[in-house]
RNA sequence: GCCCCUGUAGUUCAAUGGAUAGAACUGCGGACUUCUAAGCCGUCGAUGUAGGUUCGAUUCCUGCCAGGGGCACCA
C-alpha cells in the first residue's frame, strides 16, 4: 500500500511539473484521526516550488484524484491537513480484505523476503561453564533469540550459535575453589561450582597473603588445564565442564531455545593463534614480548589489544579472531550476527578491523549487536564477587509469583505449573525486549518483573481471552449475522501493520518494535472486547467480528513467537 | 585525559526529522447481576543544559553537565 502511494503521488508530482526524484516519507500517523498514510512532500518540495505547503498539498490531492484508480483501490478520503500533510483514509473494504489476508496467510502472517535465500548465523548467551548462569545471560538469550526469529521471519535460514570459555583464568579459579571447598565433588550440582569459582575468584584478587598464595597456585592450575598434565585436575575439570553445560540446557529448555552450534574457547583458540602468528608482521606486530594489534592505526576510534600475551598464551581477541574464522568455514553465512554486552562493543571493533586486514570480503558480513547490562538500582552486577542472581532463581520466582496468582483458580496442579513456567517466562523476556538495546537494565526484584499493565502476562491473558471467545462461538450459528460493519475499529487499523512492523525490527535488529506493536495491538483488541458484545443474538456482525478476532489471536501468536513467547491456552 | 553508549512524567520504558511527545506503574476518580477483573474508562504529570542546522528537532551537529562502559597481556 505504502508503495502505491508513493507511486502515485510521484506521477502527480511529474504531471505537475516537479521533480518526481525528491525524497519524502510516507509513514502511519502517530494518531489515526490523521488518517492511516500520510505523506510529507507538499512540505519538502514547497521551498523549491517557492509556495505555500499546502496550497501545493492542494495541488497534489486534486492530481492524485485525477489519476486512473488502477491498483490504488483501498483509498476512501485523501485529506490535507496540518502545516501540510497528505492524510490516506484507507476503506472499509481494504480492513476487511486485509483480515481475510491474515486468516489465509495464518502462521506465515508477517513473514517477508528482505533475506530470502540468505544464511544468516546468530551468535548468543555466551554463558562460560564453572561459572554462574546468571541474568545477564538470560538477557542475551532472550534478545538472541528473538533476533533469530525476526532473522527468520525476513526469509534467512537462521542458525544459532552459543560461545563458551571453557578454559582460562576462571576455569582455573573454580577448579582451585573446589579443590579448597573442603567437600567432595560428588552429587554437587552447577549452583555449587559456581560459589568454588566465586571463593576462587575472591581471593585471586585479595593482596592479603592467603591470596597471593591462592594466586599462584591457580595461575599453576590455569597452565595444568591447558597442557593437561595432571589427572587429579583433568577429573575435575571433566565434571565441572559437564556439569555446568547440563545446566544450561536445562536453562534453555524452559527459555525455548535450541542450538546447532556450540563454540568452545578451547577449540577456537589454536585456529585464532595459527592465524595471528601466520599475519604477523603484516597486521599484528611484536610489544614487549606480546603480539598485538595497533588498532589506532587504521581507525584513530581503534586501540591497540594484545592477541598472544608475553608467555605465548592467546588471549581472547585471538580466540575470537578463531571463532569468526570457522564461523565461515563450517557455514559460510551471507551475514554473521553477534550479540554481547556493551562492555565487549569497543574490543569488538578492533578484533573485526583485524579480521577484515586479513579478509577483507568479511567484514560487510560481521554484524555486532551491543544490549546493556543488568544492574541492581545500587551497582554493578559480578559474578567475581559474587553477587548475581542467577538465572535459575529468576525463573523460580516469576514461576512462584504466577502460581500464587492463580492460586483460587480449579485449574489442575500440573497444568498450574506448565502455565507458570509459560507465563513466568514471558514475564521476564518482555521485561528485557520491551526497551530498546543499548541501556542497561536495572534489575530490581520488585519491579522489574511485571504482570500488568506493559507486560508479557498482559500480551497472552488478552489472547487467551481472545481464544475463549472463539471456543465459545464454535457451537453458535452465525446465519444472519454476516453484515459487515461500516466503522472501523482500532483493532483493524493495528493489525495490517504487523508485518511492516517485522520488517521494521529486522532492518534495525531491534525487538522492542514488535514489543511496542503488541501492546498497542492488545490494548486495542482490549477496548473493543470491553464495549462490543460478540457472542450476544442481536449482533449483526457477529460473523465478521469472528473473523476479526481469529485474526488477533494470529497476529498475537506469530508476534509473541517473534519474541520467544507462546501462548497459554488459558490462565 | 581520549573514545563508545545513555539522559523523556515521581518510577520503568516508547516515539523510522513531522501534527496535541505515547504507554505502564503510582496517585486521584469511575463503570459492570456481559463472552476470563493479570481487564476496561477518565484524570494529574515529562524531552539534562546552552547554542546551531531545518518549513519543522526528543531525534541531526557543537559545547557543557550527569550516569554507564572501554582504553595492552581478564573475558
Amino acid at each position: 500500500m505504502k508503495d502505491k502511494i508513493q507511486k502515485q503521488i510521484k506521477e502527480a508530482l511529474k504531471n505537475l511539473g516537479i521533480h518526481e526524484d525528491v525524497s519524502f516519507s510516507v509513514e502511519h500517523p502517530t494518531d489515526f484521526k490523521n488518517g492511516d498514510y500520510s505523506a510529507n512532500v507538499a512540505m519538502v518540495c514547497a521551498k523549491q516550488q517557492k509556495i505555500n505547503p499546502k496550497e501545493l498539498a492542494e495541488k497534489i490531492v486534486l492530481e492524485l484524484k485525477g489519476l486512473p484508480k488502477q491498483g490504488f483501490g483501498g483509498i476512501e478520503k485523501i485529506e490535507v491537513a496540518g502545516p501540510g500533510f497528505i492524510n490516506f483514509y484507507l476503506s472499509r473494504e481494504f480492513f476487511t480484505e486485509s483480515v481475510k489476508e491474515i486468516l489465509n496467510k495464518g502462521e506465515e502472517w508477517g513473514k517477508n523476503s528482505l533475506l530470502s535465500g540468505k544464511k544468516v548465523m546468530v551468535e548468543y548467551t555466551d554463558p562460560n561453564p564453572f561459572k554462574p548462569f546468571h541474568i545477564g545471560h538470560l538477557m542475551a538469550n532472550a534478545i538472541g533469540e528473538s533476533i533469530s526469529r525476526v532473522v527468520e521471519f525476513s526469509g534467512a535460514k537462521t542458525i544459532r550459535a552459543n560461545y563458551q570459555g571453557d578454559v582460562g583464568p576462571h576455569v582455573a579459579k573454580a577448579i582451585w575453589g573446589i579443590i579448597h571447598s573442603g567437600e567432595k565433588m560428588e552429587g554437587k550440582n552447577a549452583l555449587w561450582i559456581g560459589e568454588c569459582y566465586s571463593l576462587g575468584a575472591t581471593l585471586y584478587e585479595s593482596l592479603h597473603p592467603k591470596g597471593i598464595e591462592a594466586k599462584k597456585e591457580i595461575d599453576e592450575i590455569n597452565k595444568k588445564i591447558y597442557d593437561k598434565s595432571d589427572p587429579k585436575i583433568n577429573e575435575i575439570y571433566d565434571w565441572g565442564r559437564k556439569e555446568t553445560l547440563d545446566a544450561f540446557e536445562e536453562i534453555y529448555k524452559i527459555l525455548g531455545t535450541k542450538f546447532e552450534y556450540y563454540f568452545f574457547e578451547s577449540e577456537m583458540a589454536p585456529i585464532g593463534e595459527e592465524i595471528v602468528r601466520a599475519n604477523a608482521p603484516k597486521v599484528f606486530s611484536e610489544s614487549d614480548g606480546a603480539i598485538v594489534f595497533h588498532g589506532e592505526n587504521y581507525d584513530k576510534k581503534l586501540h591497540t589489544r594484545v592477541f598472544i600475551n608475553s608467555q605465548g598464551l592467546p588471549t581472547y581477541e585471538t580466540k575470537e579472531i578463531g571463532l569468526a574464522l570457522t564461523k565461515f568455514e563450517k557455514e559460510n553465512p551471507d551475514i554473521s550476527i553477534t550479540t554481547t554486552a556493551i562492555e565487549q562493543g569497543e574490543y569488538m571493533k578492533v578484533v573485526q578491523k583485524a579480521i577484515s586486514l586479513i579478509h577483507p570480503d568479511l567484514e560487510s558480513k560481521m554484524k555486532h549487536v551491543t544490549h546493556g547490562m543488568m544492574r541492581f538500582a545500587d551497582g554493578k552486577m559480578s559474578s567475581r564477587k559474587g553477587n548475581v542472581i542467577t538465572g535459575e532463581s529468576l525463573l523460580r520466582d516469576s514461576m512462584d509469583i504466577v502460581k500464587e496468582k492463580m492460586k483460587d483458580s480449579k485449574i489442575s496442579e500440573e497444568e498450574k505449573t506448565r502455565i507458570s513456567e509459560i507465563v513466568g517466562v514471558s514475564a521476564l523476556k518482555y521485561s528485557i525486549l520491551r526497551s530498546s538495546l543499548g541501556s542497561d537494565i536495572i534489575y530490581d526484584s520488585e519491579k522489574s518483573i511485571s504482570f500488568e499493565g506493559d507486560s508479557g502476562p498482559y500480551l497472552q491473558y488478552t489472547s487467551v481471552r481472545a481464544n475463549s471467545i472463539l471456543n465459545k462461538a464454535k457451537d453458535l450459528n452465525t446465519e444472519g449475522k454476516d453484515e459487515i460493519p461500516t466503522e472501523i475499529t482500532d483493532l483493524e487499523k493495528m493489525l495490517y501493520q504487523f508485518h511492516e512492523i517485522v520488517k521494521y525490527s529486522y532492518e534495525t535488529l531491534q525487538p522492542h518494535h514488535i514489543a511496542t506493536y503488541l501492546i498497542e495491538l492488545a490494548s486495542s483488541f482490549n477496548t473493543f472486547y470491553g464495549n462490543t458484545q460478540i457472542l450476544v443474538d442481536e449482533n449483526k456482525y457477529m460473523a465478521y467480528h469472528l473473523n476479526l478476532i481469529k485474526a488477533f489471536v494470529q497476529t498475537m501468536k506469530n508476534g509473541l513467537w517473534l519474541l520467544g513467547i507462546e501462548v497459554p491456552d488459558r490462565m
